[in-house]
DNA sequence: ACACATCCTGACCAATCGGTCAATGAAAAT
DNA sequence: ATTTTCATTGACCGATTGGTCAGGATGTGT
């Protein structure tokens, strides 16, 4: 599980085996929610005793935080599309397509979120409260500066943010119930291309938007 | 907490007493999750002994699973409206509607629910492979004779109804941070209104959707 | 009044939990 | 070479957990 090349400095070696744990820790919090997880399940996922843990991450809980801003790092990079693009279909566009990726190949981060969110964000509570706030009201500015330029209809641009975040994390949240649906088997790479397309032909259309190019 | 008419049967007093936990419980691991859930504590909401929840639930598990098949009929309800619709604005307007109601008014059940699914359904496999899986079948199809006849776009009816499901429940699953970025109020009846303006506006602009009337 | 079934609950139990700690090992620093 | 710091771990602990159970309370049919 853990690969240690002898010649390490001592903080890489540090934050490498915080990474282990964290990654263990992840998979664990999103398949048993912050209360099911064990503190010896994660050990056991990580490969470790379970002292090592309570060594690098004092409290389970504390071990947790780190898990859910780690997330929220990854979950507010891509939205830096966002500010690069020139009109809706490129910006929600390319946004859309960031959080789907996101979704497929980071779904225990979304679920540990998801989960977290729908508990009362005991633990990231002033994250929503600053960064998530500023975040969001940057991106509501952009939007309604589309739609004050005529490239898109009157949407209330926070509606329309809550739905993109809503159908994007859906895939990954969701992730067992749509594999399910599919035959039980996971998507392939053209479902995902076409779940994709459907959301954004969707959305895109739904809000009238035009290209600024 | 319990109100007890004397004139009642032993089999009402039974089912009240049944509904009383369930109640408690529904809150109880809406807010904590399955495994943050105590007996105790549901014991406490439910203003009744531990022993009682025991008496008629035998185990946490059966109690949960009870919890998770109730919402689930809920949550099924709903959908009759889609049968009796001549047109996808009809159908899928009304559909968002219920659904934007049950989130709303139920969201401790559809938080429920999601967090089920989220750690792989390891309780209501059984009805996603049965149930769900029929009843989506069958609005698929309802959804294809729409596009068949020519009342909408050709999008995916899988992925149609994957972003209804998504964005309805995101308001009650989410409802936290949605509340956070509303200056920590919940939603007046009037943002409800136009939360659920918004979505029917998009999603039903976004198929192309033509009255059937 | 009686018997019988159902309902209720305080006290209790084994198992598991998060977390601690002293002892040991390994590597830097001197 | 030796001291000092950091890393590792098995054994352990008090607290809490889901669940049990014996015995009393309450109601029902006769």
């Amino acid at each position: 599980m853990v690969t240690q090349p002898r010649s390490m400095s001592k903080k890489d070696r540090r934050l490498e085996s915080e990474r282990t744990i964290m990654v263990a820790a992840e998979k664990v919090f999103a398949e048993a929610g912050f209360g099911g997880a064990t503190m010896q399940l994660i050990a056991d996922v990580a490969g470790l005793p379970k002292a090592n843990l309570h060594y690098y991450f004092p409290t389970k809980e504390a071990l947790y935080r780190r898990v859910v801003q780690d997330i929220f790092q990854v979950w507010l990079k891509a939205a830096d599309i966002f500010d690069q693009a020139s009109g809706p279909v490129e910006g929600i566009g390319a946004y859309i397509d960031a959080k789907m990726e996101i979704s497929r190949h980071h779904s225990a981060g979304s679920k540990v979120w998801a989960s977290e969110v729908m508990h009362g964000a005991p633990v990231i509570q002033d994250y929503l409260e600053t960064t998530l706030e500023q975040w969001t009201n940057g991106r509501i500015a952009v939007i309604q500066s589309w739609i004050d330029r005529g490239l898109m209809a009157p949407i209330d641009p926070r509606h329309l943010l809550y739905m993109v975040w809503a159908t994007t994390q859906h895939y990954a949240d969701f992730g067992h119930q749509i594999e399910t649906l599919n035959n039980s088997d996971p998507l392939t790479d053209a479902q995902w291309q076409a779940a994709t397309d459907s959301v954004k032909t969707i959305i895109l259309n739904g809000i009238g938007a035009k290209s600024a190019l």
